[in-house]
DNA sequence: AAGATAACAGTAATAATTACTATTATCAAA
DNA sequence: TTTGATAATAGTAATTATTACTGTTATCTT
């Protein structure tokens, strides 16, 4: 994987944020330093950094999010604002007893319900 | 919601099955009774009876996926022939401590990794 | 420097899903 | 039972997210 100015922006710009950003407004943010990046160069990228194992795709849901956290951790989804929220790890525990010879190389878990704020 | 047979002969098609199947699946089983039944009718319905709670759309991956089968389990998706296979809720323990007022309302938990024939 | 090619911008294409519209089926009340 | 209101349908067009294509530019190795 060459270097480039676009991926880095892009990797700096997912990292700075904890909102688990889609394509679209990754795309919108990074037009500010890069006024004619394309929809594409994004998606590449973020394919790419997916592949690398250096971002997370959460594909739960219609559109694909992604997270610049790669440390162990779990996440929230509010069905009423549709932000993601992340759960840490020592908050959560799952055990899986293997059966049928399935090897388990992921395991993707999210929570769906009702944030603070949109309680009321 | 009113009657209708096309909506009858999907919740039996899908609950006929363990396959978790798409849409487009649905509609070329759907359309050996009824030839002339449109996938705008299975779309709308499968989103009919997810949201009255009659039905279960798994959203992880590109596509989505339905089962039939409400009682509580959890899956697991090979990501060499891609189908979802069904986890017994005895053999996943999920524990989740509860923070900054979320209101959990459901888990949704998919395992990624290779099936006993993938493996060869 | 020069050559090879990865990555780019811009645009077109694809795939899954949703929206629209005129017609038909369901169902409750006369 | 008809009748009337309207939910559901088939068929088609539109939308949305994502991927593919193409000629040009940037990176990096020699």
């Amino acid at each position: 994987m060459r270097y480039s100015r676009q991926r880095e922006a892009l990797l700096h710009l997912l990292r700075s944020t904890t909102s688990h950003p889609d394509a679209e407004w990754l795309y919108t943010g990074l037009r500010k330093e890069y006024p004619n990046i394309s929809l594409g160069t994004v998606y590449r990228n973020l394919r790419q950094l997916t592949d690398a194992g250096e971002i997370l795709e959460l594909t739960d849901g219609t559109t694909s999010h992604f997270d610049g956290d790669i440390s162990p951790h779990y996440h929230m989804r509010c069905t009423g604002c549709r932000r993601i929220y992340d759960i840490h790890k020592d908050n959560v525990s799952i055990t899986v007893k293997t059966e049928d010879g399935f090897r388990i190389d992921g395991i993707s878990l999210m929570l769906n319900g009702i944030c603070r704020n949109c309680q009321r």
